[in-house]
DNA sequence: GTCTATATGTAGATAGAC
DNA sequence: GTCTATCTACATATAGAC
């Protein structure tokens, strides 16, 4: 545990204290995105920080307990806002299949996609973690209980597809909205000499094309 | 460069040599699957081989040669056998989505899920090195030349789709086939007590969730 | 070709002055 | 809270005996 504050008597931190642990938390968001857990060093993260080795370790702890920490330092948002959509969705949609998918999808891809590269490094950091059987437990904490909401609306919207199907299903999406994050100037690149189509019809794709194959998988939804 | 056999003047391997040689290539690609290229060490492959650490170096030269080494050594094989299978599709194919998806899909995943740990291991190496920045430039010179194929393929059938929607459809594809090979596991934690799917119906409903998606992007085909 | 021993670098983490 | 200096561990890589 970092922060002797915490188990001597508080003091109230400084302003500059303050900022420079900010600034520590978004250069560890970023390198360990980049570089993932093993490639990135306390030493980078002080650098992009514009603070000593030692500060990092300070304010973020051991370099595991600080990797905890970024990933899930965003989680709560991010749940609440993907509860809130899919509630938004309401008992009966008309395309449940499209509506669920985007109540999951877009509170991640407005955040990454909104300009704010905290939060593209954010998604990023998602990729890294769902990929790795090391951050399973985490992963599993901070991100199941919401995919269970999920999975059980699917399941009330499509009564003949099988837990397997939707499970099935949820697992592409995922890896497909994922991909959008990662992998978007493959999609650039792969088509050459055409122009960038644009972060909000890349998403509009994406919808689509998991909202089809779910709907395929699923069978027909109730009516 | 390693071997200094080839500098030198040659001389044929023991026996002994080449089953070591073959244990440490296997044991990289196990260990760079599970740990990813910085979080795999020298030492984790030469105990995993049964050898000593300089054997490693030896064999494999420098860590990153070994694993480009890794990458490429199962490249040429799958890329022949993913062109066979695109050729094999015909001209003017019933359902070219699906068909040209299974083409190139099915060559890895019969591989990955055909019992042999190594390619499986492999499948995840490919994911690993798809994700990471840092080998754009080898996905490009191994994976590039038929994934061009690919969507000649895909934009040939179905003339009124942009190269921008043919790029979008692989790389979702692409990531839900890598996805099969990466979280399996995931889909059977998602529908708990529910009897495991088995590895045939998984890539069923693969081929099937990305067939639909992709149509729905690309349009009408050609008849 | 394989082994032991070691060179060399860099990682994470902390002690203690300020 | 921050800095300098340093500890310890472990990484990759190679030299040289066998």
């Amino acid at each position: 545990m970092a922060q002797h504050a915490v188990t001597t008597r508080k003091r109230a931190p400084s302003r500059r204290s303050l900022e420079a642990r900010a600034r520590i938390f978004d250069a560890a968001e970023q390198v360990f995105a980049e570089r993932g857990f093993e490639g990135a060093s306390i030493r980078d993260i002080a650098e992009r920080a514009r603070v000593q080795k030692a500060s990092v370790n300070f304010h973020g702890g051991a370099k595991e307990d600080l990797f905890e920490r970024i990933v899930t330092r965003r989680a709560d948002e991010l749940s609440t806002a993907r509860i809130a959509a899919l509630e938004a969705v309401g008992p009966c949609p008309r395309d449940p299949a499209a509506e669920l998918i985007a109540a999951f999808a877009m509170p991640l891809l407005d955040r990454a996609f909104g300009g704010d590269p905290q939060w593209m490094a954010y998604a990023r950091l998602i990729a890294i973690v769902s990929a790795d059987p090391r951050w399973n437990d985490l992963t599993a904490r901070l991100y199941d209980p919401v995919a269970m909401t999920y999975a059980r609306r699917l399941s009330a919207s499509y009564p003949d597809a099988s837990p397997e199907d939707v499970a099935a299903g949820m697992v592409f999406s995922v890896s497909a909205m994922l991909a959008l994050c990662t992998s978007q100037w493959r999609i650039t690149a792969l088509s050459p000499g055409n122009p960038d189509p644009g972060r909000a019809a890349l998403i509009d794709r994406l919808i689509d094309y998991c909202a089809a194959g779910m709907t395929t998988l699923l069978g027909a939804p109730v009516r």
